[in-house]
DNA sequence: CATATTTACGTAACTTGTTATGTAAATTTA
DNA sequence: TAAATTTACATAACAAGTTACGTAAATATG
């Protein structure tokens, strides 16, 4: 059983799931010695009517952190061995009560005599220890409570993937990324129109040789995304950043708010006060991230694209 | 999910079972982030493989403390998905060795990077804890190894029952324990004889008034066991030790060595220097408790009662 | 107040482990 | 060295949970 020792905090879920085992297998044993023949698995819900005298699926359910059609099995159970039996809830037709029957409630005796013992036995390791298990336990249920594993991870990765992104200015190389890049987001949701063709197979004369700017962001070696600057000759707006991509396989870990954010700081730089652009109310995401990077919605400006439905505008300082 | 707060340590198993698979789901959605399909229950076998290139089947059951079938599973899973391929081994025909194919290996990349992710997101945890869980298991499955919830559980229940126990000489209304406890673990083993029909019948003529004595065990209320001193006309001994009873309910609380004990105690305090027993090889719990109480095996002495093929003495302060 | 939604519970099918049992190869023993 | 035992693996059946889905009662909504 070297894995455990070998592979550290990653395999916590198998090596929790052995303990338990290990002290389920413990308890059903130590039920026969103490002459009763509750399985262990009996426990939770038979310990929760020992002290309630009844309740309902739901809320047993509840209280031992299962779903309701395991406590529906062991009711069952329980109720073929004759130690609990249901009856339906005068107030509530679909719900039905879970009662102990005096056989149940002569059970009780022995139980608690096992849990006392095994409290014991367990406060006897505690004294041993130099560790404190349960405090331990409640500790990482509280904290997974604020934020799982799942999520701590994601952001653990996140940070670390955006120390690994770089963001620089378009050169030649880039141009196969400027245009695979954004031809997959627009035609997975949209048609490509000539406008598209266009600025994707010549950015040169259609962003940089009018006076844009085009920035891509490059991850272990790849150019996974893009986005540009292009002047506007509306005198309410600066710029109009368009051309926002960034690969799928680079999804979620914060590179198109890395990306908004440079652009938008590259926009600042170069003496602009608004900057403008447009989308789509299908694209709920970028609308969020736009939203993030303080764009605000605006209305009354006609676009040369179809499928442009929203438009928003980010100025200078907020 | 009160029962946790309410039930205490002795729900640990299920408190455990709880945490580990919150963190298993999480470990599974973490993986297909991170683009790679391989399913939670893959990773421990596949970690190993990944760290030591090959293994066969029992190695790697052992190595992750599961059972050989359930590795048997994965490993076909793995290698159904491509990840893996098994090559019988050229110097032993029964074993056959796992090994990771090259796509298997293509998947190391991205899982390392999850581990390090995970790694980070739990040291994150444990920076914010007070407790330490790691410590805190290291110490359970430790001490666990030493002896088992099970025995230390039984070693408090013995404690407490012996704290119960009571032992007197006998009187009038012990006299159905005194000839029901004896015929049920005679008549178990052996066939009644005429000596016990008397003995069990008429404990005043055959012992007490024969200068003999009688001690009844008493546990919650009832008498649980019976021991009996019988002066013998044999210059070599001063007692016999005869009619050692304990109910099979109060079995394996020790009662059997704690009325033992009291009885020899009875034989030193009245002037005895030698006591004798006899018994039958068939009893091998009982003739293991009459040595552990100091008695050692004699020969040359004839029984009246057929069953009697060991006998056994013991000295004072010995 | 008729309709839509939610809630409580049941059932079926699946998941991830286990024990039990069988078989062939290797090893030990008489 | 033949026979008995052990070892390595496979497979079937079981265990204890889950998810997915269905139904009827209760509740919310237009």
């Amino acid at each position: 059983m070297d894995f455990f020792a070998r592979s550290g905090p990653f395999a916590i879920g198998s090596r929790l799931r052995l303990l338990s085992e290990r002290l389920q297998r413990d308890a059903g044993e130590l039920n026969l010695r103490y002459g009763s023949d509750l399985k262990p698995k009996w426990f939770p819900v038979f310990y929760l009517l020992m002290q309630d005298g009844a309740a309902d699926i739901t809320t047993l359910a509840e209280s031992i952190g299962q779903t309701h059609p395991a406590v529906v099995k062991v009711v069952n159970e329980l109720a073929r061995a004759g130690l609990v039996e249901r009856r339906p809830d005068p107030k509530d037709g679909r719900r039905s009560i879970v009662y102990l029957t005096a056989s149940g409630s002569a059970t009780i005796q022995p139980l608690q005599q096992t849990i006392r013992d095994v409290d014991a036995a367990v406060a006897e390791i505690a004294a041993e220890s130099s560790h404190d298990l349960w405090g331990a336990l409640g500790e990482w249920e509280r904290l997974l409570d604020e934020k799982a594993l799942l999520k701590r991870t994601l952001s653990v990765r996140r940070k670390r993937a955006l120390r690994e992104l770089t963001i620089k200015a378009f050169t030649p190389e880039d141009q196969p990324a400027w245009h695979d890049l954004n031809e997959a987001w627009i035609s997975e949701y949209f048609v490509m129109e000539e406008a598209d063709y266009h600025s994707l197979r010549d950015p040169q004369s259609y962003v940089l040789d009018r006076g844009g700017q085009i920035l891509i962001a490059h991850y272990r070696g790849r150019a996974v995304g893009t986005c540009a600057l292009i002047p506007m000759e509306d005198e309410r707006f600066d710029y109009e950043l368009a051309k926002m991509a960034v690969s799928p396989a680079v999804q979620g870990l914060g590179f198109g708010e890395a990306l908004g954010r440079a652009t938008l700081e590259l926009a600042w730089s170069l003496g602009a006060k608004v900057v403008y652009l447009e989308t789509n109310d299908r694209l709920r995401p970028a609308i969020a991230l736009y939203e993030k990077l303080g764009f605000r919605h605006v209305s009354g400006i006609e676009s040369p694209y179809e499928r442009c439905n929203v438009q928003m505008a980010v100025r200078s300082g907020e």
